[in-house]
DNA sequence: CGTAGTAACGAGAATGGTTCTCATTTTCAT
DNA sequence: ATGAAAATGAGAACCATTCTCGTTACTACG
């Protein structure tokens, strides 16, 4: 089952109707491997109202099926919960360039750390801040 | 030597002038131990404007005198850097609370993770994302 | 010690991402 | 079909942050 459908199925038994707006951000999504700003997709769905993508993430990251990514402090992403796919992003500290990157070691780690804390730690996440090589090349 | 010492040292070196603004803006941060956002800088000063609380964490960002830490994409928060007092932070998902903490083993994940990239790594952020026992006691 | 040049400052306006309001449209159980 | 209630979109409101600009204050120099 892909993950729109999985999404779909979820708003449905949550008590959410249908509606066109919130399935063209869904069909979005599902497109987009890595995070996507808010208006990034208001702006690539002319036909949805900004509400409602700010509606629709914010009911998709209620019920866990996306994941809101901070990069800087300025905007916020959100890409897909996907659980095989669980990753971390590198952010480009001249062009801002996101890029995701995977490593069980860390999880491990990370997973030990929430282990010993006082925290009932639920989710996490790591940013690496660099310079990218496309702009390292360039000096 | 104080952090605010050192801080103001720098600035000096960094052919910046004294000013009443700055000074207390230092003194704020130099008493804190964890994150403060700009607003907070700004309520707690009211003799010093909004502008120069935004110019100074500039300023102080970029010499690397304080850390910008992102905790949930609304607000940004800061702190100094304490080169002897590197941690990261649990924030609790319930009522906000920003506890810090700090793990060997778990820099050490961090920085092999970097070395075997293709970025250039200058910096990272870890932030677990849970319930604190305060609220996890009330339910 | 005065002075001039210039950085630092504060008030308030502008900006831009996000949230709210509300009238209209659409869904869906009946 | 029909009607109650949810979903939607346009635009206003909101709020953290940044910008503008006239004033203040620091400091190097005389």
């Amino acid at each position: 089952m892909s993950w729109s459908e999985e999404a779909t199925g979820r708003l449905n038994e949550a008590g959410f109707r249908a509606g066109a707006a919130r399935r063209q951000v869904i069909e979005l999504l599902e497109g987009e491997r890595c995070a996507v700003t808010a208006l990034e997709i208001d702006r690539r769905l002319p036909a949805v109202g900004r509400a409602s993508v700010y509606r629709t993430l914010e009911q998709l990251e209620q019920l866990g099926l996306i994941n809101r990514v901070d990069v800087g402090g300025e905007v916020a992403a959100f890409e897909r919960n996907d659980p095989g796919g669980h990753h971390h992003h590198m952010v480009c500290v001249r062009c801002g360039r996101l890029v995701p990157f995977e490593d069980p070691g860390l999880e491990r780690e990370i997973h030990r750390v929430g282990e010993g804390a006082d925290f009932e730690v639920v989710s996490h996440d790591v940013l690496l801040r660099g310079v990218c090589p496309r702009c390292g090349e360039a000096g």
